[in-house]
DNA sequence: TTGAAAGCGCTAACAC
DNA sequence: GTGTTAGCGCTTTCAA
């Protein structure tokens, strides 16, 4: 591929076409008060065809204001990150602040390495971090930085943690008043190794300790995190225990995925087979019947993050940072 | 809030506290060969600890390599950008770019914001712009350009051009050779400020017209993009055209809206109202029944994008820039 | 293997 | 209203 860069164009080039100081066409460029208004003109016109471009490095050396922070999320085909995202846009937005966006796939190498990146690229980084060493690379870094999923982790980090205990609670205590008592669940696969305390795996298995109800570890099926994945674990969960009476899962995406399999199977929903999710993503609204979740605002999660980033920001350390919750909300729908 | 940001710790500092020159520790941080091992693991310990981090714009005005793009996109919540934001992230990942994320809400005041903002942030833009106005000013701002729905603008702006006609034409054809005559379009009320050529219901228009098939305006309903806004839209189509047997959408989010708003009104699909869709969202296969559409490879368009771009910045003038283009594939599922 | 000097492109502060 | 000077923090020469 032959490169042909142009030769970049900076003020001094347009100083000398029109005959000022680089410092004059720095007022018009930024559109200072103190200078006359037809040179001003003369070099907006100038600068505009000669394609002249502020160089936003040597902006940013000088001023001190422009910040930029990076989003690191798991996957941006999940739903459950967009939402996440426009939270994020929005309140960085607000603050005049530049977003980088990073994927990571929840692969253990690709967080390592996104979080290097970030120490080089960014002020702040904001994340979705599944695996502990990503997480303790971050909290080491000497940069600003905030997990969107704190879990139930020291304070040495900043995040916001969502109550996964309350909603689970709330969600089992749901299955339980319909009169549920065979209750299995569908676990993320890639959360095993997470090794991060309080997951919903854990979460499930202590509330229905204290309910009295019967489990062990085969009423867990380990899904995929997509929709196939979702229907690819009930039928092996069916194949255990074909006498279960709902399913509580991971997040909606694998709940909807082990729903439509169950009514492709013939069972009716709920009467059949009741399935209980958790984010409250609005594709769960689409499916027949609406799946019940567990709703977290995600939006406000994304705002919340960056209301922490800003305090580091300021100088504030990780541990003073005061702690952010989400409380999931039962969103009854009809799965259930 | 009282900021109480941290001086900057600079190469200098590292220096200093070392006893070496700045660029020693310069060696040490880019991990050039040209350094005393010991040297550099005393460097790179003490910046640690000092919690150094190198400026990017310092590194980035020396340096001729450090390339950030922004994406435009219209709407994160709208699944159909998180696709092409993965086919973007996933090319700009692989050339080293970083990308920056503005969302626009596809308001026009916001997308001649964005458009300003981007020229003095990023290298290179690559964007959904509705409004005319936008579509010029990003064209002609100096800066690299490709907009992810060029539709059938001038080559004087780089672009990938999504074969809107080849889908329409396919889609209808579809819904004639299955005895469709009476057939409905829900068109998107805010793409008719576009003032764009060749907009779907245009074509739509034009090829009922080919087969002789009766339309005028009143078959004609604009829809607010998005679920909600396919629903009330079929509504009022109903309220004009109770004899309609199938409805074109402007896309899968109006198409399933409608689609689930028929359903609720106790119309069986297809037998009583057929739907076709335009995007070929994954959404449309989590409903009942699993929707027909055009599919559109967005994870391509948004390569596509990032590689004209690519040529951009080497030199490549918008007009030398071969034009790509994404034909819509019928995906016919079973709402038909 | 290390250091000194130069300069990337811009704006802030101060002079005129 | 405009120009001059200095310097932001770093890497790239080049010299030692």
């Amino acid at each position: 591929m032959p490169t042909n860069r142009k030769p970049r164009i900076t003020i001094d080039h347009v100083a000398r076409a029109t005959g000022v100081s680089r410092q004059t066409v720095s007022r018009a460029i930024n559109n200072k008060s103190e200078i006359d208004p037809d040179t001003r003109q003369r070099i907006l016109e100038a600068a505009r065809t000669m394609g002249y471009r502020p160089s936003r490095f040597a902006r940013g050396l000088v001023r001190q204001d422009l910040i930029t922070i990076g989003l690191v999320i798991a996957d941006v085909l999940n739903p459950f990150f967009p939402e996440v995202t426009a939270g994020v846009l929005e309140a960085a937005e607000r603050r005049g602040w530049q977003v980088v966006v990073y994927n990571t796939g929840s692969e253990y190498r690709k967080e390592l390495e996104v979080v290097d990146m970030l120490t080089d690229q960014v002020d702040a980084g904001v994340a979705f971090l599944l695996h502990h060493d990503a997480i303790v690379k971050a909290a080491t870094s000497n940069m600003p930085f905030v997990l969107l999923d704190k879990g139930g982790r020291a304070p040495a980090v900043a995040g916001v943690r969502i109550d996964f205990e309350g909603g689970t609670r709330q969600g089992l205590e749901y299955l339980v008043s319909k009169g549920h008592r065979r209750i299995a669940m569908l676990d993320d696969e890639s959360s095993r190794v997470a090794q991060a305390p309080n997951t919903r795996r854990e979460l499930y298995l202590k509330v229905m300790g204290e309910h009295g109800l019967p489990v062990n570890s085969d009423w867990i099926q380990p899904a995929h995190n997509s929709i196939d994945g979702g229907a690819a674990a009930l039928e092996r969960l069916l194949a255990v225990h074909r006498d279960v009476t709902a399913v509580f899962a991971y997040n909606d995406v694998i709940a909807i995925g082990a729903q439509l399999r169950a009514r492709h199977l013939g069972l009716r929903v709920p009467e059949d087979l009741a399935f209980l999710g958790f984010d409250g993503l609005s594709i769960g609204e689409l499916v027949e019947p609406p799946l019940t979740t567990l709703h977290i605002d995600k939006r406000r999660l994304g705002e919340l993050a960056v209301e922490q980033a800003a305090l580091l920001l300021n100088g504030a350390e990780a541990d003073e940072v005061p702690e952010a919750v989400i409380e999931p909300q039962l969103a009854i729908r009809a799965s259930v």
